[in-house]
DNA sequence: TAAGACACGTGAAAC
DNA sequence: TGTTTCACGTGTCTT
């Protein structure tokens, strides 16, 4: 083939730009992040993941009690980490093309990295990065600095002298003043770089943006072309000077071919001629691709996506960017419920989690283990104490109890319950008892409306039960409520009775409430 | 600079393997993996991590509870999607370099997995796969599928033609007579291929090798070369035949940097001739790199790294391979210890992990909690048995409630309450509020008697706030109610509002209740 | 077919 | 100083 002609053809312009890709999309990461953040963090795309509970309940109550001072050296690592984390990977981010680019991002307490996924309108990002991406760039100058076969012009595409991405500018790594751009940005469209040459020359530019737009500018040194590119603010980013050098300019339209899965894919399948051509590819929020391509070849058909292998890449490399901030956020949530942590690198927060699982796990294990030898030991010894000694401090125990009366089966008494929440009888909530040993756990199923729960927990504290642990959560319009109560072991009742027991005086106190409010 | 011709020079061996990378390292995945691997997975290298956790426990029980569809479309899927994922990513994995390979594991329940991080001579694995690693396969296809200019050596090391990934033979999933090979493997070790290419072209020579020494096979069709790699049962494999092409060859020995941080790292630099090198990298237990480099540059001094940059990337690469398997072994680890993570992907698995964490941990203070009050009881039973004992089974046990009603204030009754928890008025409820979004989270931290649970239930009902969910637990005398109500949006409270709204009508419900008591 | 997941190699940066 | 970590873009494969 003619491949040593093209090849001296190429070599000649070896210090021309083959591709050139400019990725505006935002970072994402805001430099500091906060604690609420992680909160965020865990509530994010798959709340599933937190079932009933919610993430933070669990965060500060429970294991707070159990260690708090991992908790708080936690959470000060954390801060400390995910910003010097995020900075870190900012930077990188910007600077990976090959260029640079400085960030910024909203300090408002709200992480960015849920901007990703979000619907796009209701986020906006001052955030404007200006990612050079020449494809295989480091490969390319790994093997071939200079020169290469351009073989094929698809490949060509791809293909950058390593040369482009030497010259760098300094970084402004954070943008202190934040300032509420994320809705202004959208409007800044027109400010738009004059010239790619004259933004990647000037290294200061980025002060002129303001805090607005901050643009990683790339110093390509290639032949004669510079490709100016700029102010993606808005969806539509126009590319305002071209390239001097001959090439056709397509700007593909809004995305094309977005996923559908992620919030965000604005995918877009932008023509890619082979020849010279900027695309300019923008996804449906923020981030834009602007491709120009110097390449060799015959100029490929101005048509959409010639399929060759360009538009793939584009969408794809998002969608991995997605993937690895989900896996990131599920990092940083690990980071979060396991103690002690702190610092760490990844693969010691793996290792510290599956560790602590472990821990946990032998805990519970021996926990229970000790419950099931005290509970039979409880039982033991109550069948003792009821055979013989059964006590009777009837009344017993409750200090408070003077409220307790209230108990009386008629509801009359309590008529504070103002709510009058209709707790219409018609919906009577379900009760399951079963008791174990001497802990009886009380499951109630009934409409969000009626407070069970509250007037559960009155018929409780008049039963005198003594509430060890309860847990409710809501489903659609049900509410579930699981309470765990400890029975006297004098008392035994059976399942049965205390179901109605329960039962009914909790229909007293509905009914009871309902008075009142009628009443009332 | 003559850069043409060598371009030439090396269009000419277009077909030739610029580079090839063997590396020697099981798979690590094995097609069925069962709970016990993890196990094994998790005290390997680390053991530190392990402490003596039984690692497989609670599934059943909180999970069960909480979400049983989940759990057991989890479950079902567990078996078949590691199956899948773990076969597929061994395959991929393989193949990943350009060339093909099937792998095959032992059943016998142990991952293979942690052999990278194994002492060695504790574990010998019967699956050997030989992965060549032709760097920047991908991009050099894409760029230049046939010949690449030469223009740096170093970055020929990298690089390898596109074409030698093609051909590709038939892998074995599964292999299914998994033998206990464990023990025996490491006496094979003598049982190495002849040669590599033999190996390399034989597609069944797998079935040769039987159930034990699985390999890979690399079909790479490189100009004249085949490289001939195989059985590293034994800890230092040994290279049998060598390429037909010149080459140094090197072996590097054991590992030499060690990070030191964590507990394994193999890390090794191994030398890395520029030229034609074979590098024979083996970590300290299991994994041995064979690189193989067929350079055309001038031949590089035969001296520990030129430094020039070869070496720096090098080393780089094989660390960065390494901590990326460090990585997944604590993925694995992880999948191992988190009960029905089946198949999901790493972002699940996490997720997983996390929600799980949680489960373990409430559960784990639950369950203390419960072992504490049965001790406390125990104690108290004991000592009311010794103390009062006596009576005789008063009231209690009554299944008929009605007596529930004994209830009647006075204090004086509650002699019951062992703890005698007076719960005095005096001992005001602290309530804490905490509004994000519209969204409370009301913590009441207050004596175990005084039920306050059902006093602000009630306060809440009479505030109309939804409660979305609660949680009591109890320590000791105290106990801690977390409540997250929804706030309606038109009325904001503020943190301090609502806290004063609460504290009031609590106090009113506490008071009126005590009222009524007294009253009664 | 298109989307998702992974591993890889690489540049940059932090301890 | 250098080792190590990280994120990124990309190719490959699977679904």
């Amino acid at each position: 083939m003619s491949i040593h002609p093209l090849y001296s053809q190429i070599r000649q312009n070896s210090e021309v730009v083959h591709n050139i890709k400019v990725v505006f999309d935002e970072p994402t990461w805001g430099a500091n992040r906060s604690q609420v953040m992680a909160q965020s963090l865990l509530m994010d795309s798959d709340a599933a993941f937190f079932p009933p509970s919610p993430s933070i309940v669990s965060l500060n109550t429970s294991s707070a009690l159990r260690s708090s001072p991992g908790v708080a050296r936690r959470a000060s690592g954390l801060g400390r980490d995910h910003e010097a984390q995020y900075t870190g990977r900012n930077v990188s981010t910007e600077k990976r093309g090959s260029s640079m680019a400085s960030t910024s991002f909203d300090n408002r307490g709200h992480s960015l990295d849920h901007l990703w996924s979000q619907p796009v309108d209701t986020q906006f990002n001052d955030v404007v990065s200006v990612n050079t991406v020449e494809k295989d760039q480091g490969h390319s100058r790994t093997c071939y600095p200079v020169a290469r076969p351009p073989s094929q012009d698809e490949k060509l595409s791809f293909s950058l002298p390593s040369l482009v991405s030497k010259a760098r500018v300094p970084e402004v790594k954070n943008s202190s003043n934040p300032l509420s751009v994320d809705r202004l940005s959208s409007e800044q469209k027109p400010t738009v770089l004059p010239s790619l040459s004259q933004a990647l020359n000037a290294p200061d530019f980025r002060q002129s943006m303001g805090t607005k737009v901050l643009v990683q500018e790339d110093k390509v040194r290639v032949g004669g072309i510079s490709g100016g590119v700029t102010k993606p603010g808005g969806e539509k980013a126009v590319p305002l000077s071209k390239p001097p050098q001959q090439h056709q300019t397509t700007i593909s339209g809004p995305p094309v071919s977005g996923s559908g899965r992620s919030s965000f894919d604005q995918s877009e399948l932008d023509c890619q001629e082979s020849e010279a051509e900027i695309s300019f590819k923008e996804s449906n929020s923020t981030a834009v691709e602007f491709t120009l391509n110097v390449g060799t070849k015959p100029p490929r058909k101005r048509g959409r996506k010639p399929a060759n292998d360009r538009e793939e890449p584009l969408s794809h490399v998002q969608a991995e960017r997605q993937r690895r901030e989900k896996l990131n956020q599920r990092f940083y949530a690990l980071r979060a419920v396991v103690p002690n942590v702190s610092k760490m690198d990844k693969a010691s927060l793996l290792g510290d989690a599956i560790a602590y699982i472990n821990e946990l796990q032998s805990k519970l294990q021996s926990a229970e283990e000790q419950i099931k030898d005290l509970k039979g030991q409880a039982i033991a010894s109550s069948d003792r104490s009821q055979d013989s000694l059964s006590i009777g401090r009837g009344s017993s125990n409750n200090i408070p109890v003077k409220d307790g009366l209230s108990l009386r089966p008629q509801g009359s008494a309590n008529s504070t319950s103002a709510s009058g929440q209709v707790a219409v009888g018609g919906t009577k909530p379900t009760i399951a008892v079963h008791i174990l040993g001497e802990e009886a756990m009380i499951r109630i199923n009934c409409l969000k409306d009626s407070y069970a729960l509250a007037h559960m927990m009155m018929a409780l504290q008049e039963l005198r039960l003594e509430i060890r642990h309860s847990n409710t959560s809501t489903m659609m319009d049900k509410v579930l409520h699981t309470v765990i109560v400890k029975i006297e072991p004098k008392e035994h009742y059976t399942q049965e009775q205390l179901r109605a027991i329960l039962e009914r005086s909790f229909q007293a106190y509905r009914s009871g409430t309902k008075e009142d409010a009628q009443a009332l």
